[in-house]
RNA sequence: GGCGCGGUAGCUCAGCUGGUUAGAGCGCAGGAUUCAUAAUCCUGAGGUCGGGAGUUCAAGCCUCCCCCGCGCUACCA
């Protein structure tokens, strides 16, 4: 599958309404950059790509919100995501911008070209309308109490608070953020991906890797997370997906389009065209061809993700390009899964997460330190976790105990022993072998047995386990401390010379190709590696193939006579209180959010209603008489009630908080003239009522003493 | 409720198409060593592989049921 002739590589678009934070990185950036810089090492043709996506409601509501405008905003988050990503060592070739004219261009081209080939239907949907604003509303722009946990402040599109995914129809007393006002529903139409059509091709595609029966890759390569959720998707069966919307922050439709007119390019089209739009940005800048990169089978296209971008990049994208009808489809998605800090969740909106930029500030020159562990714990094939206390350990026992540890010692007997010059040795001097105590050996055979460690740690990334690749580095640093440990230069340079120059010429050997090896996970700290050895850190295409093939015929790295320098610390230690600071100011978000829950929960008042309005309510007593669990329904009960005169059947969503049979004979409130629902076929008439408090804990509504059940309350 | 991915030593994780006494790193205990940022090296203790049943000469790996975590999805008044 590698035997293409040139790598497309993208790194899914950070949305530019919040900064870049450590989950982001393991999962998406430093997978990627890994991988790149190895092609690059490997004398590849890569382009690696990414960009700041910056269309849609989130990013006018933010500016609103600061009373900036939204070029504001996403001038802000962008220059912020280049300085970041270039402070921790993302190498891309480009990182662009979706606002750019060029990406505007771009997409509506696609667009038009979509339209031209009679991809799209039009449909015509209800959307909500704010008359008073004169527009369609964004899902963002609604705002309403959201139906699964009663927070007042829900979007349209997501409630904040419990997290779940709305549909702006689903808020109960929807307004409209713009003017206040309650929006309307109102038919508007729509461009639609008909993705239904090409379900019998994704599906093949998907689960054999072939399409019209041509093999373009191997799913055993995929990760079984990444088919697992789109053969989820796929057996559901695929339904057409909107590609605009009533926005007014975005691309807009294309003019020549009759109904354009205040239309926007929707996410699914704005956002994965600009991995091409940055292609050309890059081709420009740098005189190449963008289009082979995108359009020549000889050309890989590898998409890096994380798992909220599974289905979008697996099927969505893929749709969009083949009925485009010139573009490759990404050979693998290496999805990752998502990382967690402290065993909770990293939430941007509940400020629980490690910030890259604040990192950098507060930890400086510690990027490496970052990236190793970032990556060691890279939620590869599940969730994993990031501790303060395991980012502490991890570094002071690998990065300074291990790798940096040997390296100094290699470099310190080299300028104690031969003043920095790599000695001259006999071929036919043995010594022990760094794998086994007891085995004597020379330096031909250990060299390739050098190879084999390389070429496992090039296996492992090529097949996108980063985490593996990482240990095989930190094996041949083992190896290099077993080496000085069971021949003892220190103990023997005076008495057996000979062997000590064999030792530490092969000692030598390993430090330049962890030097080298190292230069994908830990670019800093290669670089600091090749100046104290006096390599060459300039150039890197090709170095990791070249040192290989070095390797394989059983050649040095680095030739006797060449001169190294003094040695310098590559890590220090983690002290204590960096760790303790850390885990405070963690701590301190957390009670940042309790304050802020508790400010939430002063409710804001609904509109003023008239007393006609409240007298439209019929309020009555009762009394619950049987309870069960619904069937197949998480949340509902389904309840019996006496209301006096009559026994009524009426579902509740509170299955969550109560056993059914610990609330019969309970006395409830119930509004009692609400119109009838059937919910999971079962007629629901009424509402029970319900109080809650700030933690989303619910209570039954009772009169205090027992009283007659039908009574009503006014 | 449905679907997907996971549940392996105290912690973080490996375990290929089922095959001998289930592995690594950290931590812990004992020992060796001093070139090195009290680093290194060796040895050892420690697991009913989420629970139960089944298929098989043989199961951590296959089948079925159940429990737990994460995600998507349905229900949500």
């Amino acid at each position: 599958m590698f035997n293409k002739k040139r790598f497309m590589v993208t790194a899914a678009l950070p949305y530019a309404n919040g900064p870049i934070h450590i989950g982001h990185l393991s999962g998406v950036y430093l997978s990627a950059d890994i991988f790149v810089r190895f092609l690059r090492m490997l004398g590849k043709d890569v382009v690696f790509v990414c960009g700041s996506d910056e269309h849609g409601a989130a990013i006018t509501i933010k500016a609103k919100k600061e009373g900036l405008e939204p070029q504001q905003i996403i001038d802000k988050y962008h220059a912020q995501f280049e300085d970041t990503f270039k402070k921790i060592g993302i190498s891309f070739d480009i990182f662009h911008r979706t606002s750019s004219a060029l990406h505007h261009e771009t997409a509506q081209d696609f667009f038009l070209k979509l339209y031209k080939n009679g991809e799209f239907v039009e449909r015509e949907t209800e959307q909500y309308f704010d008359e008073e604003a004169q527009q369609f509303l964004a899902d963002r722009y609604i705002t309403g109490t959201c139906p699964k946990c009663g927070f007042e402040n829900a979007y349209g599109d997501q409630c904040e608070k419990c997290g779940s995914t709305l549909n702006p129809t689903d808020l109960i007393n929807p307004r409209s953020t713009l003017s206040g006002a309650t929006p309307v529903l109102k038919a508007t139409s729509h461009w639609y991906l008909p993705l239904d059509k090409y379900q019998s091709w994704l599906d093949e595609w998907i689960t054999t890797g072939k399409l019209n029966g041509v093999e373009l890759h191997d799913p055993a390569d995929w990760k079984a997370h990444v088919i697992g959720q789109c053969k989820s998707w796929l057996d559901g069966g695929l339904e057409p997906r909107a590609m605009t919307r009533d926005l007014d922050w975005g691309v807009d439709v294309p003019m020549e389009i009759p109904g354009a007119a205040g239309k926007k390019l929707y996410v699914w089209l704005d956002a994965p065209i600009g991995y091409i739009s940055a292609t050309k940005q890059w081709a420009k800048d740098n005189n190449k061809d963008w289009e082979k990169y995108w359009k020549n089978e000889e050309s890989a296209l590898i998409h890096f993700l994380g798992k909220d971008n599974i289905v979008f990049h697996c099927l969505i994208f893929p749709g969009i390009l083949h009925a485009h009808g010139e573009y490759i489809l990404p050979l693998n998605v290496p999805a990752n899964q998502f990382m967690n800090l402290e065993g909770n969740k990293i939430s941007t909106s509940r400020n629980w997460a490690v910030w890259v930029h604040e990192y950098l500030k507060e930890m400086p020159g510690r990027e490496d330190e970052l990236r190793y562990y970032l990556t060691k714990n890279m939620p590869e094939q599940k969730d994993s976790e990031f501790t303060w206390k395991g980012f502490q350990e991890v570094v002071n026992t690998e990065l300074v105990n291990n790798l940096a540890n040997f390296f100094n010692r290699v470099v310190v007997l080299t300028n104690k022993y031969y003043k920095g010059v790599v000695p001259d040795f006999d071929l036919e001097e043995g010594f022990y072998s760094g794998s086994d105590a007891d085995e004597y050996t020379y330096m031909d055979s250990e060299i390739v047995a050098l190879y084999d460690m390389v070429s496992d740690l090039h296996n492992h990334i090529m097949n996108f386990d980063f985490r593996a690749g990482l240990k095989t580095i930190m094996e041949i640093s083992s190896l290099g401390n077993q080496l000085l440990q069971f021949n003892e230069p220190w103990k023997y340079d005076k008495v057996e010379p000979e062997r000590v120059a064999a030792v530490m010429n092969f000692a030598i050997q390993i430090t330049a190709v962890l030097a080298i090896a190292v230069r994908p996970f830990l670019p800093f700290t290669s670089k600091k590696m090749h100046e104290v050895l006096g390599m060459d850190f300039t150039k890197e295409n090709g170095v990791l193939l070249d040192m290989m093939n070095s390797l394989a015929e059983g050649e040095p790295i680095i030739p006797q006579g060449h001169q190294i320098n003094e040695p310098i610390h590559l890590f220090s230690r983690i002290t204590d209180d960096l760790i303790e600071f850390q885990m405070a100011k963690l701590e301190n978000s957390k009670v940042l959010e309790t304050v802020e829950t508790e400010e939430t929960a002063h409710k804001p008042l609904k509109p003023e209603i008239s007393y006609e309005e409240f007298q439209k309510m019929d309020i009555r007593t009762g009394t619950i008489i049987s309870a069960e669990k619904m069937e197949k329904a998480d949340k509902l009960l389904m309840l019996s009630v006496d209301l006096g005169f009559e026994v009524r059947t009426i579902v509740s969503g509170i299955a969550m908080h109560f056993k059914p049979e610990e609330i019969i004979g309970k006395q409830v409130t119930v509004l009692a003239n609400l119109a009838p629902r059937k919910l999971r076929g079962v007629e629901s008439k009424g509402m029970i009522l319900m109080a809650e408090d700030a933690t989303g804990k619910l209570m039954f509504i009772n009169p205090d003493e027992d009283f007659p059940t039908g009574m009503t309350i006014q």
